[in-house]
DNA sequence: GTTTAATCGAGACGGTACGTCTCGTCTTCTT
DNA sequence: AAGAAGACGAGACGTACCGTCTCGATTAAAC
């Protein structure tokens, strides 16, 4: 067994959470340039090597906030699961709440602060960013090819490249300041790809 | 007459050129984070105050060498102007075209460090990146809007939605380092939009 | 009687000696400044604690290290005992031999260190420095004043004054690197001195 | 020619001072061990690196501050020059003065912290401790060498011994918090070790 | 034999300071 | 007036230690 037992002192929760939730405040506030170490140490009244034991940079850190605060989104934003019906319908329902969790002041920063982070050292982007979209993005796809295998969707569409397409263009509206539009353009989005794949 | 007589000595030409070119190298070398405006004056054998005097900030700089590059790559993605002809046909040779020029590690690199600008200050967001898709944009939705006039598409889809897509999910490709999967992925993601707003 | 009974687990005296060791060796190999707890609790392979339960300071650590050091040297520096004869002769003897001992460079890096030690914290030096000559100066005093008694040196000398010389001249030689000079100079200073306090 | 003009704009000679006094202002209030370049820095109203671009070390800045307290002092201590006549009583009377200077709170705690700068980093011992009493070991050992020149000490005396003496057992009182008894050893001291090199 | 209590190692804790780096501004002399 | 050079005040970087604390695990004397 790999039992493993933790010698000395073990690690404060309390520490884990006054640091995300530091950093979390911080990233509202300044922004992801705004944000130091050091400031988030401060505002969690904490050293800052116990920072620094937890999360080996910046851009880790940011990627839990925005992680932490994606799953406090989550019930918003209801992943479907394949069911008889309307494959369509779940998928549209799907990034209508999506697009409408993005839209949100505070989730918007932390995914804007999440992008720069990734942005900022590639070599993280993979596992800070798809980690967040990685469970939505199967859970459509599997939704999409749910749909091709029951004859509501043509079988040679690329189920990988309409969910990019969905959250890449939420994304994209996010970065660039459009997130007002957002809304109405993703019905519009949602109609145009599913019509699109649909078996004719 | 406001004649705007320059005093003293003009600026150098010179100086201009070698400091985005020592910034776009910096910025291939080390990253965006790498990038420091003290590292862009040594390089490009300036001083300081002759960076910031062109530049008031990093996220400036690097959106004019960005902006540079993708001038530099814009032959090989031809604008398509409206024509007599086939429109989804125009829409995915260019979305092709610009998949391809995206894919390109240099390429690559200038929009990350384009997104990390605009990420890390969300005011100059919209300056920043959308300067550098603007006039694309509004080429492929003016295609589509002449598309839309001659039969070809739907009068009911929404031509910016759809441009969103398409730019919005290469770029969320990118971001997440599978930016390999791109080219195979636009193929389907250009036939499903174009068929989903097709004139049944 | 305060019998004072210890109860629980006795300190191990395993740990106190390896600690002297390991602070010793860290500090020959070091110096004072290079000197810290840690470096001393892990190079025992000992916990931090049980090195603060018995030094409560860096200081206090030193000053041990260097009080057992110079313990060790001590049979070199045999303190003469006033006898019949020639005290001058055993004062010059001592001196000759506080000297050489001082030279060695395992000594001299020892009360280098307990040196810096007093100097950083003036309020241990007391303690920490005196305690180390008190005893030798105290014999020699003694040693000296048997001299004035048997007529041998004057009576209105001030054999702390003339001790504090002899001790610190050597002390002033090794910090300030002239450790090498210091065996000939001893030869000198202690004739003269000795024939400075000669009864005539 | 080594015409060397300095280029750039020039270091500033009131930062220096300013450094130099919360240095010493520290130092007094904090002793050695509280002195921190940070603190420093921050007392003296000025950016970390700006010290440390004129000192590289605690110890080289504490050895400025001594130097500096040093020859703020040293109008009370007279260095004697060698003249006609009683070259013991100018020794006397130098090393009287010297005695009482040291004494001085103040010089106590600058020659405490010179002490512990140069035992805690003995390469820079020599330079650090000697510099500041190489002056006045030079004069009083011309001044010795005059006397046995004049007939008036012994020509087999050591001068640098009797020097070392002096100096070295004042420091030794400062060190072992004997300062108070410095003033009346010093007479006893003087005497003796001039008497002792006397010609008879 | 069981308590009981102080020890042990390990290591996290809130802190302070380290010495370096970059920021954007300034001051100097040269062109 | 703009150039390069580089110092400036400011402050974050990531690391090393400080001295204290919390663990589970010995270890021995007291019961």
């Amino acid at each position: 067994m790999t039992q493993e037992r933790p010698r000395g002192r073990p690690r404060s929760p309390e520490a884990d959470r006054a640091i995300l939730d530091a950093a979390e405040e911080v990233l509202l506030r300044d922004g992801y340039a705004g944000l130091s170490m050091e400031k988030v140490a401060a505002e969690a009244g904490v050293g800052k090597p116990t920072v620094y034991r937890r999360w080996v940079s910046k851009a880790a850190l940011v990627g839990d906030v925005a992680k932490r605060g994606y799953r406090a989104a989550a019930p918003e934003v209801a992943i479907p699961r394949p069911g008889p019906g309307d494959a369509a319908r779940a998928v549209a329902h799907w990034f209508r709440s999506h697009t409408e969790a993005m839209t949100d002041p505070r989730n918007r920063a932390l995914v804007l602060a999440l992008t720069a982070a990734a942005a900022e050292s590639p070599q993280d982007a993979e596992s800070l960013y798809r980690a967040h979209t990685l469970e939505q993005h199967r859970a459509i796809v599997d939704l999409l090819r749910a749909g091709m295998d029951s004859g509501e969707f043509r079988t040679d569409a690329d189920p990988d490249a309409v969910v990019d397409a969905l959250i890449g263009s939420t994304l994209y509206l996010l970065l660039t300041g459009g997130a007002a539009a957002a809304p109405q353009r993703a019905e519009g989005l949602a109609r145009a790809l599913l019509d699109g794949i649909r078996a004719s």
